[in-house]
Formats: structure tokens, C-alpha cells, sequence
RNA sequence: CUGGGUGUGGCGCAGCUGGUAGCGCGCUACCUUGGGGUGGUAGAGGCCGCAAGUUCAAGUCUUGUCACUCAGACCA
């Protein structure tokens, strides 16, 4: 990045303030402005377009895995929310209440759902009553608000767009599985449709969602060192189950207690992917939920037969992929820099010149690269330059994840790390939550973010107390 | 919640010890423009966050208040 040169002015370089690039880089590729309340923001038509793109193809994948759509009520009865102790301790601090409805107080204050766990349980209770209604694989595509002290746009914000999926389960063990399976999809779907690497695993004890026994996260690592948490999938037992007195009849004429699911990913991605994939010029786009995958420039339009070949070339690709032919009269220059800005994956330049030749300009996003390609072959060409888009920078996340990757066997070294390298830091723990508050102390923020599915063997004690060790936690910064 | 910063045309800002509200970008019209934000001419656009106070006079001083923002704490 810091050997590319800089073309847009208005963009701060991320090695001057990573923040204030992060925010340049919202505002100027049109994705989402501020809006009169606090921590709520506009997501503009090229930021939706993206979210409609993630929607589209998470949506395949749960339906693919049998899941089905539904609408839960945004409002939450205030007894309802306190149905389950854990849930509620979790959850209190940052809800909005309803507590007028049109003049009157009333009767009960209704919770803006931070979350739809109860809603879900309560309908589950109506429905479920034999193992032939099992198991329940629903999912919705909602709003939800947790009154959060610090937002950011995207990585953080008061209201967000997400999905939360809610399944019942017969056995424990199917249930278990589809905690498995679900993060399994948001990993493959970070990977192939993002271009995503993250490390996976499972959450300590007290990084828990409220209410669940087990809590699987992935977790991608940004420009600067500080991970994210890219989606959670949690298995809950059958505590919400006997709290909402959820039951059902099973095969053998016994009265049992579902075993139930939940999981999640939010607009969110959508920061992930700036701070994944950006650069000083703006957003760089995954071909896959890029709004527009080709933006197809016109030099000196003017001339005659310029728009005509641009239009008959736009109407080839738009065919097989997303393309925005720009006939503004704004500048050649100022159309580059615009698409760059908001990280187009491919620009394709179509001039007097290349007419006679019978070729164009094709230029990648990412390496900036001028390459010229004959007419004929087109869509081929463009499906290989858009391959090679993604192919790029997946690799340069997965080496930005590598080059973060540290590892501390001792007390001394992981403080030093967590001062001088941001980044991971993998390390033995004993499993007591002792240490797990004082290193967060000690280090100004290091918590853990999961204990991976495959752990190495770094020592036999634990990095902060010495004690034998459990577990080899991966550590780190969050958003 | 704690601490810092900022509120002045759409955006970014200047405005000194009070005295006729300015600049850049953007916007509109016309001309110009061949490969990285083209150049020019003309024009439109402001209760100076809000409320009190001091003063002949407040963008400027005082007090209060609200909002945004950054850094912490909190974050299922």
C-alpha cells in the first residue's frame, strides 16, 4: 500500500490516522452519511446495494441448508425480555423502551428488540409440541438497536441491519451440529464471497453470549491489528427451552425439552470489507458483492462512434456481470478517481484508439495496471481480470492475517507484543477468568477473542499465571 | 459514564484586543476538455448550534444548554 501513489486527496492515508481514513473511505464511497441520531446512520444506495449483494447470497446458502424466512415483531415485551436471568443481565444496559404509545403510558414498557431470542422461544412454545414439528429452522432479516456508548459507522453502530437465525433441535447433538454448520457457512462465505480469511473458534466462558453454553465466532483481522467479531453462531442448550416451558412429545410418548440454536451476522461485513481490502485511494470491493463490477469509461466521448461502441460493449457484459457505463460529462480523470474511490473492481476504458485497434483498457483496482485487450474476447477477459481481483486480495488478507499472527509463551513477551505488534497473539491460559481480566488490564484492552478449533501446544502453563494450561487462546484488540 | 476537541453557506475551514460575515471545494449556467479529479467567465447560497446575560454595538466576552466527534470505561 504505502508503495502506491496516492491519487485522491480528500482520503487521509491510513498510516497517518487509520480512523479517520476508515471514515473518509464511508463518506467518499458513498456508502452510509451520519443522520440526526446519535449512533444511527443512512446507508446511501451504493452501501445498500452492497448489503442487498451479501443478503442475496447468505440467504442461498440458509436455504440451501434448509432454513426458512420469517418476521418477528421489533417490539419485546418488557416480562418477556426478563424470561431468562442470563439473557436479560446481558441485554439491560443497552436497551431502548417504549414506554408511551400514542398519549397514554403504557401498561407494560416494550423493549426494542436488541435481539429476538424471546420472541422466538414464545412463538416456538405455541408451535412445537411433537418431535414431528422438529426441528425448526428459521431465520430473519431484520433491524435490531443496542444503545452502544461509542459508534462508529458500520463497525458499531445504535441501530443495524443483520440476520439472526433460530433453530430447535430434538437431540443435543443435532443441535450442536448446526452451531458447527452455521459458523462453517459464514466462514465459507467470508472466504469465498468476501474474500475474507478469519480464524474461527469458540468463545471463553466470559465472552459468552448472554444465555448461551457455547459461543462460536469468526473473527477476521483488519488493517491495523484490531479484530473484528465477524459473526457469532451460539448453541443454547435447552435453558430458554425450560424458561419459556418449551416442550415437546418424543418418539417414545416422552415429554422432552428442545435443544436450540441461534447465530447471527450484521452489517458489520460491511466494515470488515473497508478495513480488509482498502487502500489509501478508497474501497476495494470482492467481485462478488461489488454493486458494480465493471465501470466502463468513455474517452473523449464527444467523438463520433465513442458512446455507440461503450453502449455495445456495456451491453455484451451486462450479460454476465454488474456494469455502470458513466456518459457524464464529468472528466475522464474525475470518473477514475470516483470508481477507485469506491473500489469498482475493474474499469474498463473504451477511446478513439482503441476503436481502430479493436480493443479497450482493461484496469484492475488493485494493482492499477493498464492492460490492453482485444474486443473479441471480452467477457473472457473481464472474467479473468475479475477472478484475478479476487484471487489478489485474498491473498493479501491472508498474509496481512499470517504477518499478525504472533506468538507469546511468556508473561514479558505477550505484554510486549500487545504494546509494539498489534495484531493476534496466540498464547497458552489455564482457563480461569482471573487471567483473562488481568491481562485485559495490563495490556490496555487485549481480550480473548476465541479459543481456535485446532490448538497448538505452545507450553505447558499458562501465560499469565503459570498454572498448567487448558487451552491455547488466540488474543487481540476488538472493534 | 470520565476526559479532550469542535459547532460560522451543502462540505472543509478563517474570522486577532467586540465595530458592514469571508476563503477553498462543491452547486447552477455558458464556453473549454483525448487517457488520472481540465481550465475559464458569470451566478446562487448564511438567525455564526440554541438560550440568557454584559454592551451604544456580540460570530467574537460571560453563564447555561444541546449536538457532534476523538480517546477511555462498557460492548451478549
Amino acid at each position: 500500500m504505502a508503495n502506491e501513489k496516492k491519487m485522491v486527496e480528500q482520503i487521509t492515508s491510513m498510516d497517518v490516522d487509520f480512523a479517520q481514513w476508515y471514515t473518509d473511505v464511508v463518506k467518499k464511497a458513498e456508502l452510509a452519511d451520519y443522520s440526526g441520531v446519535k449512533g444511527c446512520m443512512i446507508i446511501r444506495p451504493y452501501g445498500y446495494a452492497i448489503w442487498e449483494n451479501i443478503q442475496a447470497d447468505l440467504d442461498a446458502r440458509f436455504k440451501r441448508l434448509g432454513h426458512e424466512n420469517v418476521y418477528m415483531p421489533m417490539f419485546i415485551p418488557e416480562s418477556l425480555l426478563q424470561r431468562e436471568k442470563d439473557h436479560v443481565e446481558g441485554f439491560a444496559p443497552e436497551c431502548a423502551v417504549v414506554t408511551i404509545g400514542g398519549q397514554n403510558k403504557l401498561a407494560e414498557r416494550l423493549i426494542v428488540r436488541p435481539t429476538s431470542e424471546t420472541l422466538f422461544c414464545e412463538h416456538y412454545k405455541n408451535i412445537i409440541h411433537s418431535y414431528r414439528d422438529l426441528p425448526k429452522l428459521y431465520n430473519q432479516w431484520c433491524n435490531v438497536v443496542r444503545w452502544e456508548k461509542t459508534t462508529r459507522p458500520f463497525l458499531r453502530t445504535s441501530e443495524f441491519l443483520w440476520q439472526e437465525g433460530h433453530t430447535m433441535h430434538e437431540t443435543e447433538a443435532e443441535a450442536r451440529e448446526e452451531t458447527q454448520r452455521m459458523l462453517k457457512c459464514y466462514e465459507d462465505f467470508y472466504r469465498e464471497t468476501l474474500a475474507i480469511p478469519a480464524v474461527t473458534g469458540r468463545k471463553t466462558e466470559k465472552e459468552k453470549f448472554a444465555g448461551a453454553l457455547e459461543t462460536y465466532t469468526i473473527e477476521p483481522m483488519m488493517h491495523n491489528g484490531v479484530a473484528l467479531q465477524g459473526g457469532t453462531s451460539h448453541y443454547f442448550g435447552d435453558g430458554f427451552a425450560k424458561a419459556f416451558d418449551i416442550t415437546y412429545t418424543d418418539r417414545d410418548n416422552k415429554v422432552c425439552y428442545p435443544h436450540q440454536t441461534s447465530w447471527g451476522v450484521s452489517t458489520r461485513m460491511i466494515g470488515a470489507l473497508i478495513m480488509t481490502h482498502g487502500d489509501d485511494n478508497g474501497l476495494i470491493l470482492p467481485p462478488a458483492v461489488a454493486p458494480i463490477q465493471v465501470a466502463l469509461i468513455p474517452v473523449a466521448q464527444h467523438k463520433e462512434g465513442v458512446l455507440e461502441k461503450a453502449r455495445e460493449i456495456k451491453d455484451i457484459l451486462s450479460a454476465k456481470f454488474r456494469v455502470k457505463l458513466d456518459d457524464s460529462d464529468y472528466s475522464t480523470g474525475w470518473k477514475f478517481s470516483q470508481y477507485e474511490m469506491k473500489g469498482v473492481p475493474l474499469r474498463l476504458e473504451i477511446g478513439p484508439r482503441d476503436i481502430e485497434n479493436n480493443s479497450c483498457v482493461l484496469v484492475s483496482r488493485v494493482s492499477r495496471e493498464k492492460t490492453f485487450v482485444s474486443l473479441d474476447n471480452i467477457v473472457e477477459e473481464v472474467e479473468k481480470a475479475l477472478r484475478a481481483v479476487y484471487d489478489e486480495i485474498y491473498a493479501r488478507a491472508e498474509n496481512n492475517l499470517k504477518e499478525k499472527m504472533n506468538i507469546a509463551t511468556s508473561y514479558e513477551e505477550f505484554l510486549d507484543i500487545a504494546e509494539n505488534r498489534p495484531g493476534f497473539i496466540k498464547a497458552m491460559w489455564c482457563g480461569d477468568s482471573e487471567c483473562e481480566d488481568k491481562l485485559k488490564d495490563e495490556t490496555g484492552g487485549v481480550k480473548s477473542r476465541c479459543i481456535p478449533f485446532v490448538e497448538e501446544k505452545l507450553s505447558d502453563v499458562c501465560v499469565c499465571c503459570g498454572k498448567p494450561a487448558k487451552h491455547m487462546v488466540v488474543w487481540g484488540r476488538q472493534y
